[in-house]
DNA sequence: GTCCTCGGACGGTAAACCTA
DNA sequence: AGGTTTACCGTCCGAGGACC
């Protein structure tokens, strides 16, 4: 949960836990889900994050016109409704305080090169030539990409260390998705409609400011509908008449926080005795995958965030004298050296 | 109060490794 | 061969000092 820990992005700190009860204006009317308060559980409301339409209701662009959510949910830890609402209906704006996602952020996207200048500057480029950084500082002239290195290669590694595997056969959703860029299976979409039972891992990475919970199962009220129809609430057939399993992601304005959410899926009992009762966090790896960001920085673990969230402090602050422009990088080469623009930029540094 | 610097978190992706 | 894991290397956020 280092992300928790992380930039605040301008958002308020909020307590940890977070409140119980989040006000929430109109609850959901709807013949299914049933009322808020029908478990032994906290009444909610909750909010979740839909995977994707599973009627194929796209946007004139293909965009997926379904809003981003939150959702409400109800139900204790484990169970999450289908977050539809009734034909017609929309669910209402969610509370300040749940639109207003503790400790995340979007998630930083960077230029595939970055000009000389913004990058001597550390500082943010874009795609265009001149940038708009040079552009405002009237520096379009060395507004030029730069050399990339080449990758060092030959460098020896020892055995990898597999990962293990996600069970996506049996249904079993792992709190993880394949991140974006990669191999990922692309979010349903009109064509591939979203998948109910198996490929629960074939969703999307949840909006930044979500956090994966595990599979979640109709609460006992909810009755199936007949197997390959679609339930009452629009929610997709169920295969071999199984509940649907479905990965939500769970709002950090939402109660129990985090996702701590134990899995009981339908072939394996309930986990006994170390379950905590709603509300509290399950032991340990229930859910290891609490944070979609969590997945970067692996190959300097000791380099983990302070527990504080903050930066650790500068080495160089102590009074060291400051070597203008003169930034040494990683493999110890100084920037300077290497045509950057301490000259190229007129009337000394622009960095901004 | 604004500007500027720059440490280091973060992201992209190529190379190395693994498995079918 | 294609998928997965690792780690190199670049980007740029944001704290905090410098300057006006």
């Amino acid at each position: 949960m280092t992300e928790q820990n992380k930039s605040t992005n301008g958002a308020q700190e909020q307590p940890y836990p977070p409140p119980v009860q989040v006000p929430y204006p109109q609850p959901y009317a709807g013949p299914y889900p049933p009322p808020p308060g029908a478990g032994p559980y906290p009444p909610g409301p909750y909010f979740a994050y839909p995977p994707a339409p599973a009627d194929g209701n796209h946007g004139e662009n293909g965009q997926n016109v379904v809003p981003p959510g939150p959702y409400m949910m109800f139900g204790p830890p484990g169970v999450v409704y289908y977050p539809q609402p009734p034909q017609g209906q929309a669910f209402p704006a969610p509370p300040v305080s749940a639109s207003a996602p503790v400790g995340t952020k979007a998630k930083r996207k960077q230029v595939k090169m970055a000009c000389t200048n913004c990058a001597a500057a550390c500082k943010r480029c874009d795609e265009s030539r001149p940038c708009e950084r040079c552009q405002k500082y009237g520096i379009s002239g060395s507004c030029i990409d730069g050399q990339r290195k080449e990758r060092k290669k030959g460098i020896k590694r020892g055995p990898y260390k597999r990962k293990p595997k996600s069970h996506s056969d049996s249904g079993n959703f792992s709190g993880e998705w394949t991140p974006p860029g990669t191999q990922a299976p692309s979010a349903p979409t009109a064509t591939t409609p979203a998948p109910s039972l198996h490929a629960v891992t074939q969703f999307a990475p949840p909006p930044e400011g979500y956090y994966p919970a595990t599979i979640m199962y109709p609460p006992p009220p909810y009755i199936h509908p007949p197997e390959g129809q679609p339930g009452a609430d629009g929610a997709p057939p169920h295969p071999n008449g199984q509940p649907p399993m479905m990965p939500y992601y769970i709002h950090p304005g939402a109660y129990p926080p985090y996702g701590h959410y134990p899995m009981y899926p339908p072939h394996m009992p309930p986990p006994p005795s170390n379950t905590a009762p709603p509300g509290q966090p399950p032991a340990a790896q229930e859910l290891t995958t609490v944070n979609p960001s969590d997945t970067s920085k692996k190959d300097d673990e000791p380099d983990a965030p302070l527990a504080n969230g903050k930066k650790r402090p500068r080495s160089s602050k102590s009074g060291e004298p400051k070597n203008k422009r003169s930034k040494v990088t990683r493999n110890g080469k100084d920037k300077e050296e290497e045509g950057t623009p301490s000259e190229a930029e007129p009337s000394g540094d622009i960095a901004v």
